[in-house]
DNA sequence: AGAAAATAGTTTCAATTGCAACTAAATAGG
DNA sequence: CCTATTTAGTTGCAATTGAAACTATTTTCT
């Protein structure tokens, strides 16, 4: 019998959209920034220059997507286009000073939102929620 | 450190984009449903008659989610809608016989799809999943 | 009772998204 | 090589979504 309530891919909906919706707010408010933007950001202040396509694989989102948010990053002075040597269809995003500067501003106000979010769990459920999300996206895919 | 791959609220995202894009496919192909409409079904399932602020708490879904839901459903023939005696502003929405039949379609196929889902989870994980899920909802309110 | 405020639900309009078509460059096959 | 196919990324258009305004009813307060 099925109860919607108990349905896992019901409870993983309605937290992941609890989570979100906080946090877009958050983002919204303090930087102007779209989750997907964000994404980008966080990306590139990782990993320092990508191409598009390898921002599509480092963050899940379409290159439909990719490409709006880097769009309006750079538009904002954000993150800069360079060419790609190795491929003339692409280039290269990278974060410009400007960027890198906002990146410091938002990367403590992420990681205290996911803090105070699993202010009661303890470090092993962490790691095991974490594990249990990865497990469940794979057998998605 | 913020490491985007590590950090909770995006693997919670990836992994419900992941269930969520999957299964709404099959019940969009399949039944021709969205996922707000295979929820509305699924409450008034188990529940019969329900308002549609009744159903915006079960589904948690917002009230215009829920009456463009409800609308799409009544046109089909699936739902029907009856004046609420104790409220004149509102209504009382409930299967009709095709909705009940269709509900009885779907049901199998949603418990398929979730045991597909979790076929490498033991009872227990699937049980801690759902009450860590639980457990961030509640913190991202 | 009667005005003011609150609530239920719908609708309108603007913003967001997603698909399919498009351009441009790279690779593969003959 | 040089045509055919594939891949990278963008754009145009249609569908979806969300916020705010709106209608209708109910509740509250005096």
């Amino acid at each position: 019998m099925l109860k919607l309530d108990q349905f896992i891919p019901y409870r993983l909906s309605v937290a992941s959209n609890a989570v979100s919706t906080r946090i877009a707010q958050s983002y919204r408010k303090r930087f102007g920034l779209k989750i997907a933007e964000w994404r980008l950001i966080a990306i590139l202040a990782e990993s320092e220059r990508l191409t598009p396509h390898a921002l599509c694989e480092a963050t899940r989102m379409d290159k439909i997507s990719v490409s709006r948010a880097a769009a309006a990053l750079i538009e904002r002075g954000l993150v800069e286009a360079s060419d790609n040597p190795g491929d003339g269809r692409s280039h290269i995003l990278s974060l410009t000073a400007d960027g890198h500067s906002l990146y410091g501003e938002i990367a403590p106000t992420a990681l205290a939102m996911e803090t105070e979010l699993l202010a009661r769990f303890t470090h092993d459920e962490r790691v095991l929620l974490d594990a249990l999300l990865r497990r469940i996206e794979a057998a998605a895919y």
